[in-house]
Formats: structure tokens, sequence, C-alpha cells
DNA sequence: CTCTAAACGAGACGGTACGTCCAGTCTTCGG
DNA sequence: CCGAAGACTGGACGTACCGTCTCGTTTAGAG
């Protein structure tokens, strides 16, 4: 009578189930602690299951993360201005690093090729969309932009979210708006951007090694 | 009667030993499969000398790689234009990175906290004094320029070699510079630099996932 | 429009394949690592099937081994004399043997309470029946004989397919029934049986350990 | 002033811990259900430790079993007269099998080679001193006796001990001496051997399958 | 020059995780 | 309903390294 429910997880529910367990662990002790053997332990199932399905922990933890965060530029913005429109491409990158630690990335780029920066040429896309817009609006001459200044507040801000420890504030996201990228299209800003405070400051982080 | 040689290393003889066996390593199987065990082995040696040195294979990879490469700005580039210059930067800094695969960078940037980007402040004393002596020249017209702008080209190249998959050429440099670069100060180039042929060229790799 | 013939197996058919496998599988790779999954696969069916059947691989193998070894004393030996009719009994355990390796016979033991000595009862029922015909003609006074006594011949021989690694030769059956069993019973061998050149023979095998 | 202890346990001391973790675990689970990990885990230590001695289980069993059974014929038995040598003889054996269970030995049968029956040479040499003596004496008309009848009593007793599940009773060991031994030898009991009671008797014992 | 303390080389130790195999059970689908 | 197929839970396998510890052997350098 009663409706036969699976004792027994198959399928889809299983992998949801993993998943989020793989996404826990990588929150709980970062990617380069994950182990198959946590995930299937906290997903209370067996290893077998896990390579079933992922080659390696590398994978699972690409699987895990694109479970979590969708497509980047599903919509792209339309605030109505280039300065605005740009402004909230960055911000939702920003937005969007923020589930995924840097470590985590390091972690991935070094075990997987599947980790790759293909986002970029979507975003190519998102940015000649709103050029093409802002030239419509008149805001700037033409469109006809050289794809690596298309690129470059958005490469800009890669950088600073995988390369650096700085945190992302509002102003590293206007500093490269109106000190990089609107200049380079030959844009004057009008009245509504004078918060240009954070120009010619120094950075406040001292090196302490040689890097790379 | 004959010269006794020491049969033992020690010291410095037996550190060299030990961080090129590791570099030798990490070319050979890359920074995810290096092991303390190995890097003993072939700098026939036992572990415990290694862990009297440094604490873990990221510190010993780190070690190695310094032992490799020099400092990077050792004297400043002097080339008698802003241009040349710069370009002359770049090249430097993609060089360095050509011993450095990208996959030992992420590693090591996934366990390292050592690594870091320190060297980004270094090169922003780099690019104020080649401001300084464009301006002096009379190249631009005040060496005052934003920190944010000034670390541009550095940013961008770095962006390029960490975190794409695309060979580093000389084209890229020359956009990265002309393009970019050069009319952020207001410089207009002069009649040396008419190679300027790749501007509005597509980027030729297509996405494949939706990488982060 | 031809005859359409079931592709599924059932029954007795499917049963026959199963233990044709598991025991072509047996004599592959040994009792020890026998595997359900092996049989089914070979035998192209699920585990489920085996199962169904058979608790356990030891079951499975204990089944296989019936299936192509048929009872022992289907009809007990009739050769006209005492010392033939035991020798002829000895040679048939021998023979029967022959397809059972000794790893074999000790897993199922290991593992199955199943596989029991019971073959010693029928045997001392066929011993007693040859004695029985023996007394008759007159070779023995009398067929009461201890049960112990009677059983010496094939547990002596018993003792040497399972527990040793000797070859069972016509030597080994000549001796236990000669040296043994006929004397035991106060059997006086005619001139027939005068080929005892094996008495008093040392054994060749060395011992190398201290065994059980 | 107090005496450093090791805290690490190494070479005999450990390996002594392990044997004994193997027995007892030999003991609670049987051979078949002996796992590495598990006497790992009850000696407290690693599982490599274990395969740098043994490489498998059946060679941890076996050195287990050796650990705490020593040789079998330190010292041949002397009671003076041949039957109560005999008796003897089969009462070390008895009490020896007493801590291995016939599925520990079947289990090491199937699995390793190492387990042989080097022990019946041995026996056979303490057989032969015994009945040396027992010639001496005149207990017997000569020791010269074939190898075969030597081994009787041991090899009967053996055959109950590993292949039946017939306990192991003062009753058998007498049957074997008494029926079958002695017997063979020509050898006439005197008055205090009248305990002869359990000949004829049926096996209780039933058949419930076909065995082997 | 001898003695001593430190460093070296070698490798065992207690442990974690790997990636694989198989047991025995459960589920789905098709005949 | 049962066969075919295969996924699931779970446990152990045998291996690779981790980072630590111990042993016996150089080897510098202090006395």
């Amino acid at each position: 009578m009663s409706q036969q429910v699976s004792q027994r997880r198959r399928g889809t529910e299983l992998e949801d189930t993993i998943l989020e367990a793989a996404w826990a662990e990588l929150h709980e002790v970062g990617y380069t602690r994950l182990t198959m053997e946590g995930v299937a332990a906290r997903a209370r199932t067996g290893k077998q299951v896990l390579y079933r399905r992922w080659r390696n922990r590398a994978e699972l933890a690409v699987a895990a993360m694109r479970h979590k965060t969708g497509s980047i530029a599903d919509q792209p913005p339309d605030t109505g201005t280039l300065r605005g429109d740009v402004i909230e491409v960055l911000r939702r990158m920003a937005r969007r690093q923020h589930d995924i630690p840097r470590e985590m990335l390091h972690g991935l780029m070094a075990e997987s090729s599947e980790v790759q920066m293909d986002v970029a040429v979507i975003m190519a896309d998102v940015m000649a969309g709103i050029l093409e817009r802002a030239a419509t609006r008149g805001e700037i001459a033409s469109a006809e932009v050289s794809p690596r200044v298309m690129s470059v507040p958005t490469d800009l801000l890669r950088h600073e979210l995988v390369l650096t420890r700085h945190p992302i504030t509002e102003e590293l996201i206007a500093e490269i708006v109106d000190e990089v990228f609107l200049p380079l299209l030959g844009f004057v800003p009008g009245d509504d951007v004078q918060d240009q405070g954070p120009a010619l400051r120094a950075r406040p982080e001292r090196a302490r090694g040689r890097g790379f």
C-alpha cells in the first residue's frame, strides 16, 4: 500500500549526496587534505562508488565545485551605463570566487587540466556585449576594441583573486575600472564618479621573499 | 698516501646536492608527485637530513626553485626608451617563468604560504624607476602614476603566465605594452612601433568548460 | 520465422552451466582464488543467480565438485580375491582424488562444514561387504573385524592423498594392503604376491620444517 | 637516572608482539577470517611492518603457529614398555594438535606450501628409536620393521586429528595401538592390557553427504 | 692527537590514504 | 516471477609515503 521507498541510494540522488559531502570536506579540510576516504565516509558510501564516477580527487573536486557554483555569465548585466555594467561583471566574479578558496583553486590547477581559464572566453563575450550597448548609447565612439583591451578588467581582477592575498574590495574594482579600463577606452567619466580616492596610494603589504 | 677525500658530505656541499636532486625530481615527476623519499634517494642521503633543513616538501621545493632561479630584478633594464624598458622587464619575467612549470607553481601555492606575490612589490619599484627615467627623458609628462596603472603590465603578463596555457610570445608582450600600458600613460608611439598587427584579432582558443 | 529459441536459460540448464563454469574456474585459479564474480562472469549470469542457489563459494564449490565426481561406492568391486577387492577400492579412491587437487580440498575443509569424512562410513560398508565375501570364500576365518581395523587401508590411503605430497602409486597401494591390512587380518598371501620389494625401503623425502 | 625505555618497539620485541597478536586473532576469528589489518591493529602497528616480515597471511599464521608450538619430538618418550612409548607419542601429538584447530590447518594447507608433513619423517625417527629399545628389551623379535608399518600409528592418528571431527580420546589411541600397531608387530599384549572393550563397536556418526 | 658531540646514511616504525577487488545485498528492467 | 545486469554498502588487500625515531658510522673541532 505505502509507497516502497528505496533503502539504497542510487544514481543522481547518491551523486548529489557525494558532491555535497565533497564540498563540505573541501571547506573543512581544504583541497590539499581532501581524501576520497573522507568523502566516502561522510557520504556513507564506499570508495568504489566514487571511483566509478571520478577518476581522482581532482575530478571529484571539480565536479563538487561545479555542482555548487552555477555558470557565471547566465545573464549579462545591464545597468544602463558602461561603468555600471563593468563594475557589475567584476562584482559577480568576486562574489563567485568567494566560495572557492585560493588554495582549492591552486590545488586543482596543479592536479587537473580540467580547470581551465575557459571562462576568459565567456567573459570576452560578455564584455563585447557591454561595449556594444555602450557604443549604441554613445558612451564610447566604437565597440571595436582590441580583445586584449577588452579582457583587461577581468584579467586584472582574476590576477588579484587568484594570485594575491589582497582582499577584494569595492575600491579595488573601482580602481580597475576607473584608472585602467575606462581611460583605455578614452572614456571621460562624468560627475558621478568623483570617488577616486585610492589613486596614488601605496600598497601596504611588504615583500618577505622573492616570490615568483 | 692519496689525498683523503671526504666520503661523507656535509653542510653546503650536501645541501647543494639535495637541492639539485629536488630540482631534478621536480622536472621528472612534477611537484604533485614529488616525494621526500624520492629526493633523499636521488641525493643518496636519509630523509632525516631533509627534514632537518626543510619542514615539508613545499619548503624544499621552494628552496630548490630559489637555488636555481636567482633574484629577478638584480639590475633594472635601461634601454634608453620607455617602451624598450618595459618590454625588457616583461621579457625577463617570461624567461624566468620558463624554468618553472605552471603545475609546480600551483602546487606550491596550494601548500605553501611562502610563495607569495611579493615580487609584485619589487616589480613596482622597478617600474617606478623606469617611469622616472622616461619622465626625465620627456617621454611622458610625469612619473606620478597610480600604483594600479604602474603594475598593469606585470600583472597582465603574470596572469597569462600562471593562469592560462597560452604560450608567451613576443606578440603577447607587445600587445600588453602597446595596446594597454603605453596608451594608459598617454604615450603616443613613434614611427618605430608600427608593428601593431595583432590588434583586434580574435583569441583562437575555445572554451571547453566553465572554468572558474 | 525460425522457432523462437529461449534466449534465457533457466532451471537445470542454467545450473549446469554455472557448475561447469565453477569447475573450470576451480581448475584455472584454484579454490583460494575462486570468486563468485568470476564464476558469474564465466557463466554469463549475475551473482544473484548464484546466491539464490548456494549460500557462499564453499557451497558452490562443493556442488561443482559433486556435479563432476559421482558417488564413490556405486557398485562395490568383486574381483574374486580379498586382496584384489581391497586394491580395487583403493585404486578407485586414488583415481577419484585425481580430479580434486589437495589445495581445493583443504580450502573447502577450511570454509565448509559440508565436506565431511562421511565417505568413511560408506567405505566401512564397502569394506564390510568385501570381508564378508572373503570369509565366505574361506580366505579369512571370520568377517568379524574391528571397525578400526576395517578402515585402516582407506584411512591410510586418505592420509597419503590429502596430507602428503607423495604421488599415489601402485606400490603405495600394495604396501598398504600387503604390509598392513592383510597381515592384520592374519591373511597369509599366496605365491602370487611375492612382489614385496619396497619393504624396509627408506622414504626418500626429507623434512624441511617442523610441519605439524 | 631512570632507564630510558624505548618508546618504539623494534626487532624481536616487536616481532613477538605481532606473533602473539596473530595467534590471538587466529583463535578469535579463525584462519579464514584472519586479516593482516586485524593483526596490525591488535599489535598496534602498521601493515607494512607485517609485510616486511611475512609475504602474506599464510606465512604470518605459520610463523605464529611455530612461535607458540615448539618442536614436537624434543625428547622421545621412554616409559619402559613398547606400548607405553607408542601411546605417549600419540598422546603428545594429540595434545599438540589441541592448540591448532582443524580449520586453521586446512586454511594453511590450502594457501601455503610451507606447512608440510615433514613431521612424518621426524616421527619415523622417533618410532624407530622406540622399536629399537623394545627389541633390546626383548618385547619384539626385531627392530627391522617396514617404514610403512612404522608410521601406521602416527598416520592413523593424524588422519583422525586432521580429517575427521571425532574427538581424540584415550580409547581412540588405545585402539590404534592395541588393535592395529601391536598386532602388526606380532606383539602379544600381556595381562595389563585387557581393556579392549571398544573392539567391534560401530561408529556412531552418520554420513550426511558424499564427502570425498 | 684524542675525545666528544653533531651530522650523516640507512632504514624501521606507527600511521594515513591510495586505488583495487570481492562479498553479499538490492534494484531495475525485460521476457 | 525469475533471469540478466549491474550498482550499492562494506571490508580488506597490498603499496606508497609521511614524518619520527633509532642505530652505527664518519667527521669536525674543542681540549
